[in-house]
DNA sequence: TACAACTTAGACCAGATAGTCCAGTACCGA
DNA sequence: TCGGTACTGGACTATCTGGTCTAAGTTGTA
């Protein structure tokens, strides 16, 4: 296969191991994803073909492309809102917002959100819970200017993923996670209703349009004994 | 280099510094581009090339000559065992084997191993740390059937996933993965060096090779302030 | 003069590109 | 229910591109 077809191909497969097209789905059109993948379109079907070869892909003539249903499918290392993964478990998640303000950035925000200092960020701290007594401590910072709706938005029992793309037509496409174990301090443990000292599960992310333009970064704990974090990893074979 | 190929190079480089070719855009064809320097065709490819080995330049076969982006590595969702990331931080992993046996599975394990109950598994307990004191305790449960090499094999300041490839061929393809924080009990705290009830990072996570044959089943309980979990999330685009 | 190093023009190829046309589909408003 | 419209995948064409090769021309040096 030459160059700018396999280039094509390769980024089609990752971006269906990952789930950026989950099973089931429908891909934008050839004329769309060519333009994504920056080749023509003939080259973009030729990728398309070789992944319908190899059953990952299956088009239907005049409706589009789309990914099987699996059953032995891959969980994809699928971002989940706190919203989504509530509702996964069959639950109601429930949102309080404790602030909600546009204030400068500090120096390390500004850094991660690749925007000059001081320029302007939302801060929105919120208190969220399943049903029962809060489970999560989540701040948020986002980019006032690639989000500007969002600095008035009611977001009470309402998740900030969907708002976003609702109200400001950002869609989050990757977020740079990670996570640590952590104690409780005197503020997390009286707004968990947890004591001091508590385990939690201190996560922090930065979240990326599809263009790799930083949108937000969030800071949440949660109780240690009722949140895990789950993710399907995939280990790049050496060379390849 | 010869006189009208240093011309040639010396011109293009200057264009490109000087922004008339910034970074992404595409370079006239050769043909063209020859021309507008004033050489042949292959005197301005000995250009080109030149470029391309300072890492000026990208050729992509059948499209065109490309001023490369500066990009910060997107770091993909990537399974990264414990030794490759004590490396990657340049230290030195250490690793004593506590134990290590072959037993019958318990009813757990065969689940999640797809096994018959009972079955023989091996069991490596492991205390690591990076050249100071131990960091995570590893209890790793694998297949005896699909690694047997293991059962013996000295792991003493190794990687259990290269020599899982080394010894047995075997190569881990996909991981699903939990954490959760956790408070230390009696015998994490004495083996980690850390107080009872101490935070703690626990992981589990569940290997599979590429045809999906699970292989081992792993639980590391990591020192809170010692560890973090990073991973690059992908999220699917719902519906569209 | 002879030789080597460099440059040139030209041709050919497989791969890539933009563009057109077509028939089938989905969707919306009357 | 009907009709119009925008969009879709499928197929095809003409054209362009980098990669490779050959043969001839030019220049400088021994």
């Amino acid at each position: 296969m030459a160059e700018a077809t396999e280039r094509a191909y390769r980024s089609l497969k990752q971006d269906i191991d990952h789930g950026v097209y989950g099973p089931g789905s429908r891909l934008p059109g050839e004329r769309d994803l060519a333009g994504r993948l920056g080749v023509s379109r003939v080259t973009a079907r030729r990728a398309l073909g070789r992944l319908a070869t190899e059953g990952r892909l299956e088009s239907s003539a005049q409706r589009g492309w789309f990914v099987p249903e699996q059953v032995l499918g891959e969980p994809p290392s699928t971002l989940q809102s706190f919203t989504e993964m509530v509702r996964a478990r069959g639950l109601r998640p429930t949102t309080t917002v404790l602030r909600q303000e546009v204030r400068p950035a500090t120096f390390d925000e500004a850094d991660e959100l690749r925007i000059a200092p001081a320029a302007a960020v939302i801060q929105i701290d919120r208190l969220r819970g399943m049903e029962g007594p809060p489970v999560c401590y989540d701040v948020v910072v986002l980019v006032h200017e690639r989000a500007p709706a969002l600095a008035r938005a009611d977001l009470t029992d309402r998740s900030l993923y969907e708002e976003l793309s609702r109200l400001c037509d950002v869609w989050i496409h990757r977020s740079a996670y990670w996570v640590q174990a952590d104690a409780a301090d005197d503020a997390t443990a009286r707004l968990l209703q947890v004591p001091v000292g508590a385990p939690i599960l201190l996560s922090h992310e930065v979240a990326y349009t599809e263009d790799g333009v930083p949108v937000l970064v969030g800071t949440n704990r949660y109780r240690g004994d009722a949140y895990r974090f789950e993710a399907d990893l995939f280990r790049p074979r050496a060379g390849l």
